[in-house]
DNA sequence: GGTTCTCTGCCGC
DNA sequence: GCGGCAGAGAACC
């Protein structure tokens, strides 16, 4: 997938992190610290620090999300809600129904029912940067999507709800998606409808401090990462943008490099230069 | 309730 | 860039 216009290079730190992730993830136990260091040939106390830098988030805390999002895979087609929890990796019944609400925003039983068949509505529009989808599931927006070719919004869609009921050329949506294209073209008014932002804890708190940067306004990357409280996590913050499914919603165009030029766009760079003229000009002007 | 592991601020090389 | 300590907190038994 077309990530980031300009990413830049991979680090010796960030190829050997990804392969501790892929460790975790297929450990079963899951590793401990010090296991991880050995094999990244550093002290625990500086892997730590080499992770978090890289990932967002702590090695325990990935090995935690790894877990939970094995459950959510396990759980719709598992023979039981316990068979499911115990294959992914969790001790015990009472261990993870502590942490279900957090993990599935639901109980086991319920998304066992009906995560799988989550129904979205979605629809495509014309803006005045370019081709739009939007789309929406019973809590919300989950994705506003940009781009130039109908066809690629829609597989893009796709893969992103795999397991999604899609449902097109709804007529009642249609003013949803009117709605959306009017806060596209003028992004100070609002979008006075509820997001369903699904990600790691970690891009959930990139997501809702860049919502705190108001139209007109720009960040740097370190400042959102100081803003989140991890500020060394400079590129984990990056990727966080690059993966935010609500364009525009959340304003990850209002990220710029230290110096103030304008980095990768997920939807393309000239959407981006767009909507931060537009902005400005609103600022200033009228 | 004690132990072990995790996490972070601070410092030294 | 890297290692390590101290001390607090969470997880585990």
């Amino acid at each position: 997938m077309h990530v980031d216009d300009n990413a830049p290079p991979v680090s010796p730190h960030a190829c050997m992190v990804a392969d501790l992730c892929r460790h975790i993830e297929h450990a079963e136990p899951p590793p401990t610290l010090a296991e991880l260091a050995v094999k990244a040939g550093l002290s625990p106390y500086h892997l730590h620090r080499v992770f978090k830098a890289v990932t967002g988030v702590t090695p325990s805390d990935y090995a935690r999300a790894h877990r939970a999002r094995r459950v959510r895979d396990a759980l719709p087609g598992a023979a039981s809600v316990t068979q499911a929890l115990l294959d992914a990796g969790y001790a015990s019944n009472s261990r993870f129904y502590e942490e279900s609400n957090e993990v599935l925003g639901m109980t086991p039983t319920a998304y066992r029912a009906g995560g799988a068949a989550m129904q979205i509505r979605f629809a495509i529009g014309q803006s005045s940067l370019g081709a739009i989808l939007v789309a929406q599931s019973t809590r919300g927006v989950c994705a506003i999507l940009l781009g130039d070719d109908p066809d690629l919004l829609l597989r893009d869609l796709q893969d992103r709800f795999p397991k999604a009921h899609l449902i097109g050329g709804d007529a009642d949506f249609e003013q949803t998606v009117a709605h959306v294209v009017g806060f596209i073209e003028a992004p100070r008014i609002g979008l006075s409808l509820p997001l369903d932002l699904q990600g790691t804890a970690f891009q959930l708190r990139v997501w809702q401090a860049l919502r705190s940067i108001p139209a007109g306004q720009t960040a740097s990357y370190s400042d959102v990462a100081q803003r989140i409280g991890s500020p060394s996590a400079v590129r984990a913050v990056a990727s966080a943008c690059a993966a935010n499914p609500v364009a525009v919603a959340v304003p990850c165009h209002r990220v710029l490099r230290i110096d103030g030029s304008i980095s990768g766009y997920r939807w393309g760079i000239e959407r981006k230069r767009a909507l931060l003229l537009r902005e400005a000009a609103a600022a200033t002007g009228a």
